[in-house]
DNA sequence: CGCCGAGTTGAACTGAATCAAGAAACGTGG
DNA sequence: CCACGTTTCTTGATTCAGTTCAACTCGGCG
Protein backbone atom coordinates (compact mmCIF):
# COMPACT_ATOMS: atom_id res chain seq x y z
CA UNK A 1 0.00 0.00 0.00
CA UNK A 2 1.49 3.02 -0.98
CA UNK A 3 0.30 5.15 1.97
CA UNK A 4 2.78 2.97 4.61
CA UNK A 5 5.63 4.84 2.34
CA UNK A 6 5.11 8.23 2.75
CA UNK A 7 7.35 9.22 5.10
CA UNK A 8 9.91 6.67 4.26
CA UNK A 9 12.56 8.94 3.94
CA UNK A 10 12.37 10.15 7.18
CA UNK A 11 12.08 6.78 9.07
CA UNK A 12 8.93 8.04 10.09
CA UNK A 13 5.87 5.66 8.78
CA UNK A 14 6.79 3.60 11.54
CA UNK A 15 5.83 6.15 14.15
CA UNK A 16 2.69 6.47 12.61
CA UNK A 17 -0.60 5.14 13.31
CA UNK A 18 -3.00 3.94 10.66
CA UNK A 19 -5.43 6.32 11.17
CA UNK A 20 -3.66 8.97 10.59
CA UNK A 21 -2.04 8.08 7.51
CA UNK A 22 -5.64 7.07 6.36
CA UNK A 23 -7.47 10.42 7.56
CA UNK A 24 -3.84 12.23 5.96
CA UNK A 25 -4.52 10.45 2.30
CA UNK A 26 -8.51 11.28 2.63
CA UNK A 27 -6.72 14.93 1.87
CA UNK A 28 -4.02 14.65 -0.49
CA UNK A 29 -3.97 15.14 -4.16
CA UNK A 30 -2.07 13.60 -6.55
CA UNK A 31 0.10 14.77 -9.84
CA UNK A 32 2.14 14.30 -12.57
CA UNK A 33 4.15 16.89 -13.64
CA UNK A 34 7.11 17.14 -16.05
CA UNK A 35 10.60 18.32 -14.94
CA UNK A 36 11.48 22.13 -14.40
CA UNK A 37 7.79 22.58 -13.16
CA UNK A 38 8.02 24.96 -10.50
CA UNK A 39 6.19 24.31 -7.49
CA UNK A 40 6.73 26.89 -5.51
CA UNK A 41 8.25 30.44 -6.01
CA UNK A 42 9.97 33.00 -3.72
CA UNK A 43 8.23 35.64 -2.50
CA UNK A 44 4.75 33.58 -1.75
CA UNK A 45 3.66 31.98 1.12
CA UNK A 46 3.55 28.15 0.41
CA UNK A 47 0.48 26.05 1.51
CA UNK A 48 1.96 22.85 0.09
CA UNK A 49 3.61 20.16 1.57
CA UNK A 50 4.64 17.85 -1.28
CA UNK A 51 5.71 14.06 -0.98
CA UNK A 52 7.53 13.11 -4.17
CA UNK A 53 6.36 9.12 -5.34
CA UNK A 54 9.03 9.12 -8.16
CA UNK A 55 10.91 11.77 -9.70
CA UNK A 56 12.99 14.75 -8.16
CA UNK A 57 12.78 18.16 -6.97
CA UNK A 58 14.77 20.91 -4.74
CA UNK A 59 14.53 23.67 -3.26
CA UNK A 60 16.85 26.60 -3.65
CA UNK A 61 17.08 30.33 -3.36
CA UNK A 62 19.66 32.91 -4.51
CA UNK A 63 22.43 34.60 -2.54
CA UNK A 64 24.09 37.50 -3.77
CA UNK A 65 22.91 36.44 -7.03
CA UNK A 66 24.16 32.92 -7.13
CA UNK A 67 21.75 29.91 -6.93
CA UNK A 68 22.02 27.87 -3.34
CA UNK A 69 20.20 24.44 -3.49
CA UNK A 70 19.10 23.77 0.26
CA UNK A 71 17.15 20.69 0.04
CA UNK A 72 17.08 17.85 -2.70
CA UNK A 73 13.79 15.77 -2.45
CA UNK A 74 14.35 12.27 -4.16
CA UNK A 75 11.31 8.91 -4.61
CA UNK A 76 9.65 8.90 -1.40
CA UNK A 77 10.64 12.20 0.20
CA UNK A 78 9.28 15.21 1.39
CA UNK A 79 9.48 18.94 -0.08
CA UNK A 80 8.04 22.06 1.48
CA UNK A 81 9.05 25.64 1.44
CA UNK A 82 9.91 25.01 5.12
CA UNK A 83 10.40 28.60 6.27
CA UNK A 84 6.95 29.56 4.69
CA UNK A 85 4.92 26.72 5.66
CA UNK A 86 5.95 26.85 9.05
CA UNK A 87 6.30 30.68 10.09
CA UNK A 88 3.14 31.42 7.61
CA UNK A 89 5.39 34.23 6.10
CA UNK A 90 6.63 34.77 2.38
CA UNK A 91 8.91 32.42 1.42
CA UNK A 92 12.57 32.71 0.49
CA UNK A 93 13.11 29.35 -1.35
CA UNK A 94 11.73 28.47 -5.08
CA UNK A 95 10.84 25.29 -5.00
CA UNK A 96 11.31 23.21 -8.89
CA UNK A 97 11.58 19.37 -10.05
CA UNK A 98 14.34 18.44 -11.49
CA UNK A 99 12.73 15.38 -13.30
CA UNK A 100 9.37 14.33 -14.58
CA UNK A 101 8.13 13.76 -11.26
CA UNK A 102 4.92 11.94 -9.18
CA UNK A 103 3.85 13.38 -6.22
CA UNK A 104 1.34 14.21 -3.81
CA UNK A 105 0.35 16.94 -2.04
CA UNK A 106 -1.07 18.53 1.31
CA UNK A 107 -2.91 22.16 1.44
CA UNK A 108 -1.39 23.77 4.84
CA UNK A 109 -5.07 24.54 5.39
CA UNK A 110 -6.66 21.15 5.19
CA UNK A 111 -3.54 19.97 7.35
CA UNK A 112 -3.97 22.66 9.86
CA UNK A 113 -7.38 21.83 10.28
CA UNK A 114 -6.86 17.68 10.94
CA UNK A 115 -4.42 18.99 12.95
CA UNK A 116 -7.06 21.05 14.85
CA UNK A 117 -9.89 18.22 14.80
CA UNK A 118 -7.75 16.11 15.69
CA UNK A 119 -5.12 16.91 17.98
CA UNK A 120 -3.89 13.64 19.11
CA UNK A 121 -2.48 13.77 15.40
CA UNK A 122 0.13 16.69 16.55
CA UNK A 123 2.20 14.09 17.95
CA UNK A 124 2.90 13.16 14.20
CA UNK A 125 3.83 16.82 13.33
CA UNK A 126 5.99 17.20 16.43
CA UNK A 127 7.74 13.42 15.47
CA UNK A 128 8.28 14.59 11.65
CA UNK A 129 9.96 17.81 13.51
CA UNK A 130 12.06 15.92 15.41
CA UNK A 131 12.88 13.88 12.84
CA UNK A 132 14.50 16.53 11.01
CA UNK A 133 15.66 18.57 13.16
CA UNK A 134 18.02 16.21 13.86
CA UNK A 135 19.10 15.93 10.57
CA UNK A 136 19.48 19.64 9.95
CA UNK A 137 22.02 19.52 13.20
CA UNK A 138 23.92 16.53 11.63
CA UNK A 139 24.46 19.10 8.48
CA UNK A 140 25.91 21.75 11.06
CA UNK A 141 28.22 19.57 12.50
CA UNK A 142 29.14 18.53 8.77
CA UNK A 143 29.72 22.48 7.56
CA UNK A 144 31.85 22.66 10.91
CA UNK A 145 34.18 19.36 10.86
CA UNK A 146 34.58 17.81 7.38
CA UNK A 147 36.35 19.35 4.48
CA UNK A 148 34.82 19.56 0.91
CA UNK A 149 36.15 16.28 0.12
CA UNK A 150 34.42 14.40 3.18
CA UNK A 151 31.21 16.38 2.71
CA UNK A 152 30.82 15.06 -1.32
CA UNK A 153 31.97 11.85 -0.08
CA UNK A 154 28.63 11.74 2.35
CA UNK A 155 26.76 12.85 0.44
CA UNK A 156 27.22 10.45 -2.41
CA UNK A 157 27.09 8.03 -0.47
CA UNK A 158 23.89 8.96 1.29
CA UNK A 159 21.97 9.64 -1.77
CA UNK A 160 24.07 7.79 -4.68
CA UNK A 161 21.49 8.71 -7.48
CA UNK A 162 22.19 12.03 -7.12
CA UNK A 163 25.59 12.42 -9.16
CA UNK A 164 23.70 10.57 -12.36
CA UNK A 165 20.62 12.84 -12.20
CA UNK A 166 21.93 16.28 -10.86
CA UNK A 167 24.05 19.24 -12.48
CA UNK A 168 27.36 19.42 -10.40
CA UNK A 169 26.31 22.77 -9.39
CA UNK A 170 23.71 22.27 -7.37
CA UNK A 171 25.40 19.47 -5.85
CA UNK A 172 28.07 22.30 -5.10
CA UNK A 173 26.24 24.36 -3.45
CA UNK A 174 24.12 22.08 -1.45
CA UNK A 175 27.39 20.88 0.18
CA UNK A 176 28.65 24.74 -0.03
CA UNK A 177 31.29 24.80 -2.71
CA UNK A 178 32.32 25.85 -6.03
CA UNK A 179 31.64 24.14 -8.77
CA UNK A 180 35.22 24.53 -9.90
CA UNK A 181 36.14 22.59 -6.24
CA UNK A 182 33.79 19.88 -6.68
CA UNK A 183 35.18 19.54 -10.65
CA UNK A 184 38.79 19.08 -9.03
CA UNK A 185 37.27 16.99 -6.02
CA UNK A 186 35.79 14.47 -8.24
CA UNK A 187 38.74 14.22 -10.96
CA UNK A 188 41.10 13.45 -8.44
CA UNK A 189 39.70 9.98 -7.49
CA UNK B 1 4.74 35.63 37.19
CA UNK B 2 7.44 33.98 36.53
CA UNK B 3 5.83 31.46 34.27
CA UNK B 4 4.86 33.59 31.49
CA UNK B 5 8.48 33.96 31.07
CA UNK B 6 9.33 30.57 30.90
CA UNK B 7 9.54 30.03 26.82
CA UNK B 8 10.46 33.98 26.08
CA UNK B 9 13.80 32.95 24.49
CA UNK B 10 11.80 31.04 21.80
CA UNK B 11 9.14 33.72 21.70
CA UNK B 12 6.90 31.12 22.52
CA UNK B 13 5.29 31.77 25.44
CA UNK B 14 2.50 34.19 23.60
CA UNK B 15 1.55 31.04 21.17
CA UNK B 16 0.97 29.04 24.27
CA UNK B 17 -2.35 28.26 26.15
CA UNK B 18 -2.65 29.32 30.23
CA UNK B 19 -3.61 25.69 31.28
CA UNK B 20 -0.53 23.80 29.38
CA UNK B 21 1.42 26.31 31.77
CA UNK B 22 0.04 25.39 34.78
CA UNK B 23 0.19 22.06 33.79
CA UNK B 24 3.95 22.08 33.06
CA UNK B 25 4.65 24.22 35.95
CA UNK B 26 3.37 21.62 38.29
CA UNK B 27 5.47 19.30 36.99
CA UNK B 28 8.85 21.68 37.24
CA UNK B 29 11.35 21.72 40.04
CA UNK B 30 13.63 24.58 40.34
CA UNK B 31 17.32 24.80 41.94
CA UNK B 32 20.13 27.06 42.31
CA UNK B 33 23.21 25.58 41.57
CA UNK B 34 26.87 26.59 41.07
CA UNK B 35 29.40 27.71 38.79
CA UNK B 36 30.73 24.96 36.94
CA UNK B 37 28.20 21.94 38.01
CA UNK B 38 27.54 19.68 35.45
CA UNK B 39 23.64 19.04 34.58
CA UNK B 40 24.57 16.07 32.26
CA UNK B 41 27.52 14.36 31.05
CA UNK B 42 28.02 12.68 27.53
CA UNK B 43 27.51 8.73 27.30
CA UNK B 44 24.34 9.00 29.11
CA UNK B 45 20.39 9.33 28.13
CA UNK B 46 19.57 13.11 28.82
CA UNK B 47 15.91 12.92 30.93
CA UNK B 48 15.65 16.47 32.00
CA UNK B 49 14.75 20.03 29.96
CA UNK B 50 16.16 23.16 31.67
CA UNK B 51 15.11 26.26 31.45
CA UNK B 52 17.36 28.73 33.36
CA UNK B 53 16.19 31.70 35.25
CA UNK B 54 19.46 33.34 36.13
CA UNK B 55 22.90 32.72 34.94
CA UNK B 56 24.40 30.67 32.00
CA UNK B 57 24.88 26.92 30.77
CA UNK B 58 26.28 25.76 27.40
CA UNK B 59 26.15 22.54 25.86
CA UNK B 60 29.18 21.08 24.52
CA UNK B 61 31.00 17.96 22.77
CA UNK B 62 34.16 16.68 22.09
CA UNK B 63 35.56 16.26 18.54
CA UNK B 64 38.91 15.42 18.11
CA UNK B 65 40.13 16.48 21.52
CA UNK B 66 38.91 19.74 21.06
CA UNK B 67 36.12 21.34 23.33
CA UNK B 68 33.68 22.33 20.76
CA UNK B 69 30.25 24.48 22.24
CA UNK B 70 27.20 23.76 20.47
CA UNK B 71 24.75 25.85 22.91
CA UNK B 72 24.46 28.78 24.81
CA UNK B 73 21.73 29.44 27.13
CA UNK B 74 21.12 32.97 29.56
CA UNK B 75 18.31 34.28 31.60
CA UNK B 76 15.20 32.71 30.44
CA UNK B 77 16.49 30.55 27.82
CA UNK B 78 16.04 26.65 27.22
CA UNK B 79 18.66 23.42 27.17
CA UNK B 80 18.83 19.63 26.91
CA UNK B 81 20.75 17.58 25.24
CA UNK B 82 18.58 17.36 22.48
CA UNK B 83 19.94 14.54 20.66
CA UNK B 84 19.19 12.56 23.64
CA UNK B 85 16.34 13.87 24.54
CA UNK B 86 14.52 13.35 21.41
CA UNK B 87 15.72 10.40 20.29
CA UNK B 88 16.24 8.58 23.95
CA UNK B 89 19.66 7.20 23.03
CA UNK B 90 23.29 8.12 24.74
CA UNK B 91 24.08 11.79 24.40
CA UNK B 92 27.55 13.14 22.88
CA UNK B 93 26.69 16.29 24.77
CA UNK B 94 27.96 17.80 28.31
CA UNK B 95 25.94 20.65 29.64
CA UNK B 96 27.66 22.62 32.35
CA UNK B 97 26.96 25.59 33.87
CA UNK B 98 29.20 28.50 33.11
CA UNK B 99 27.88 30.85 36.25
CA UNK B 100 25.59 30.59 39.44
CA UNK B 101 22.45 29.55 37.99
CA UNK B 102 19.01 29.48 39.25
CA UNK B 103 16.75 26.89 36.62
CA UNK B 104 14.20 24.50 36.10
CA UNK B 105 13.71 21.51 35.12
CA UNK B 106 11.12 18.63 33.73
CA UNK B 107 11.92 15.24 33.76
CA UNK B 108 11.14 13.54 30.22
CA UNK B 109 8.96 11.17 31.20
CA UNK B 110 6.44 13.61 33.00
CA UNK B 111 6.50 15.44 30.05
CA UNK B 112 5.42 12.73 28.43
CA UNK B 113 2.91 11.83 30.35
CA UNK B 114 1.74 15.40 29.95
CA UNK B 115 1.35 15.17 26.77
CA UNK B 116 -0.14 11.58 26.82
CA UNK B 117 -2.97 11.99 29.28
CA UNK B 118 -3.43 16.17 27.27
CA UNK B 119 -2.28 15.13 23.67
CA UNK B 120 -3.73 18.52 22.24
CA UNK B 121 -0.53 19.83 24.86
CA UNK B 122 1.33 18.57 21.89
CA UNK B 123 0.89 21.16 19.48
CA UNK B 124 3.43 23.40 22.21
CA UNK B 125 6.28 20.43 21.39
CA UNK B 126 5.72 21.22 17.35
CA UNK B 127 5.66 24.86 18.21
CA UNK B 128 8.57 24.90 20.02
CA UNK B 129 10.33 22.01 17.63
CA UNK B 130 9.73 24.82 14.51
CA UNK B 131 11.03 27.71 16.55
CA UNK B 132 14.01 25.55 17.24
CA UNK B 133 14.37 24.21 13.68
CA UNK B 134 13.99 27.79 12.17
CA UNK B 135 17.07 29.36 14.20
CA UNK B 136 19.12 26.31 13.87
CA UNK B 137 18.47 26.52 9.90
CA UNK B 138 19.66 30.00 10.38
CA UNK B 139 22.47 29.07 11.82
CA UNK B 140 23.26 27.03 8.92
CA UNK B 141 23.14 30.06 6.30
CA UNK B 142 25.53 31.85 8.51
CA UNK B 143 28.13 29.02 8.37
CA UNK B 144 28.01 28.96 4.01
CA UNK B 145 28.17 32.54 3.99
CA UNK B 146 29.19 34.54 6.79
CA UNK B 147 32.89 35.08 7.39
CA UNK B 148 34.28 34.43 10.64
CA UNK B 149 34.44 38.14 11.47
CA UNK B 150 30.16 38.57 10.62
CA UNK B 151 29.38 35.57 12.41
CA UNK B 152 31.25 37.12 15.61
CA UNK B 153 29.23 40.63 14.83
CA UNK B 154 26.42 38.80 14.80
CA UNK B 155 26.69 36.66 17.73
CA UNK B 156 27.52 39.62 19.96
CA UNK B 157 24.71 41.78 18.39
CA UNK B 158 21.60 38.77 19.20
CA UNK B 159 23.75 37.76 22.30
CA UNK B 160 25.62 41.45 23.58
CA UNK B 161 26.61 40.34 27.31
CA UNK B 162 28.23 36.73 26.28
CA UNK B 163 31.43 38.57 25.47
CA UNK B 164 31.86 39.64 29.45
CA UNK B 165 30.59 36.37 30.63
CA UNK B 166 32.07 33.08 28.52
CA UNK B 167 35.77 32.71 27.45
CA UNK B 168 37.06 33.33 23.85
CA UNK B 169 37.72 29.58 23.41
CA UNK B 170 34.21 28.95 23.73
CA UNK B 171 32.58 31.59 21.80
CA UNK B 172 35.29 30.68 18.66
CA UNK B 173 34.31 26.76 18.95
CA UNK B 174 30.18 28.24 19.17
CA UNK B 175 31.03 30.27 15.57
CA UNK B 176 33.13 27.23 13.81
CA UNK B 177 36.58 28.94 14.47
CA UNK B 178 39.53 29.26 16.19
CA UNK B 179 40.23 30.79 19.27
CA UNK B 180 43.50 32.55 17.92
CA UNK B 181 41.38 34.01 14.67
CA UNK B 182 38.58 35.63 17.10
CA UNK B 183 41.04 36.98 18.73
CA UNK B 184 42.56 38.61 15.98
CA UNK B 185 39.17 39.65 14.91
CA UNK B 186 38.58 41.18 18.06
CA UNK B 187 41.94 43.48 18.13
CA UNK B 188 41.32 44.76 14.81
CA UNK B 189 38.34 46.88 15.49
C1' DC C 1 56.73 35.30 44.22
C1' DG C 2 55.85 32.14 40.78
C1' DC C 3 52.46 29.61 38.54
C1' DC C 4 48.47 28.93 35.54
C1' DG C 5 44.74 29.69 32.56
C1' DA C 6 43.26 32.97 29.20
C1' DG C 7 44.29 35.85 25.58
C1' DT C 8 47.44 37.77 22.02
C1' DT C 9 50.70 37.93 18.31
C1' DG C 10 53.73 36.18 14.56
C1' DA C 11 55.10 33.24 10.60
C1' DA C 12 54.28 29.61 7.65
C1' DC C 13 50.95 26.85 5.53
C1' DT C 14 46.64 25.22 3.24
C1' DG C 15 41.97 24.40 1.49
C1' DA C 16 39.00 26.52 -1.14
C1' DA C 17 37.47 30.80 -3.78
C1' DT C 18 37.98 33.53 -7.67
C1' DC C 19 38.81 34.67 -12.31
C1' DA C 20 39.56 33.18 -16.80
C1' DA C 21 39.64 30.19 -20.60
C1' DG C 22 38.59 25.86 -22.92
C1' DA C 23 36.27 21.36 -23.71
C1' DA C 24 32.34 18.51 -23.63
C1' DA C 25 27.46 17.62 -23.66
C1' DC C 26 23.02 18.89 -24.74
C1' DG C 27 18.81 20.30 -27.22
C1' DT C 28 16.53 22.79 -30.65
C1' DG C 29 15.47 24.20 -35.21
C1' DG C 30 16.36 23.68 -39.80
C1' DC D 1 20.39 13.94 -38.41
C1' DC D 2 23.45 17.54 -38.48
C1' DA D 3 24.94 22.34 -37.04
C1' DC D 4 25.05 25.79 -33.81
C1' DG D 5 24.37 28.01 -29.62
C1' DT D 6 23.86 27.38 -24.80
C1' DT D 7 24.65 25.26 -20.69
C1' DT D 8 27.60 22.31 -17.98
C1' DC D 9 32.00 20.74 -16.70
C1' DT D 10 37.02 20.94 -16.41
C1' DT D 11 41.52 22.90 -15.84
C1' DG D 12 45.00 26.44 -14.65
C1' DA D 13 46.90 30.44 -12.10
C1' DT D 14 46.35 33.38 -8.45
C1' DT D 15 44.63 35.02 -4.12
C1' DC D 16 42.84 34.87 0.47
C1' DA D 17 40.62 33.64 4.85
C1' DG D 18 41.46 30.97 8.33
C1' DT D 19 44.44 27.15 10.53
C1' DT D 20 48.37 25.57 12.82
C1' DC D 21 52.13 25.78 15.75
C1' DA D 22 54.82 28.27 18.71
C1' DA D 23 56.15 31.85 21.65
C1' DC D 24 54.90 35.49 24.46
C1' DT D 25 51.90 38.70 27.70
C1' DC D 26 48.78 39.56 31.15
C1' DG D 27 46.03 39.20 35.33
C1' DG D 28 44.77 36.80 39.07
C1' DC D 29 45.60 33.78 43.06
C1' DG D 30 47.65 30.17 46.01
Amino acid sequence: MANTLIFKDIDFSDQVSADFLVDVSKLMKSQELPNKHILHSEGTICNYFFIIHTGLARAYYFKDGKDITAHFAIENSTITAIDSFIQRKKSRYNIELLEDTTLSYIVYDDLKKLLDDKPHYEKYARIFLENIYIDIAERIEDLLFHSAKERYAKLIQKFPSLLQRVNLGHIASYIGITQETLSRIRSEK
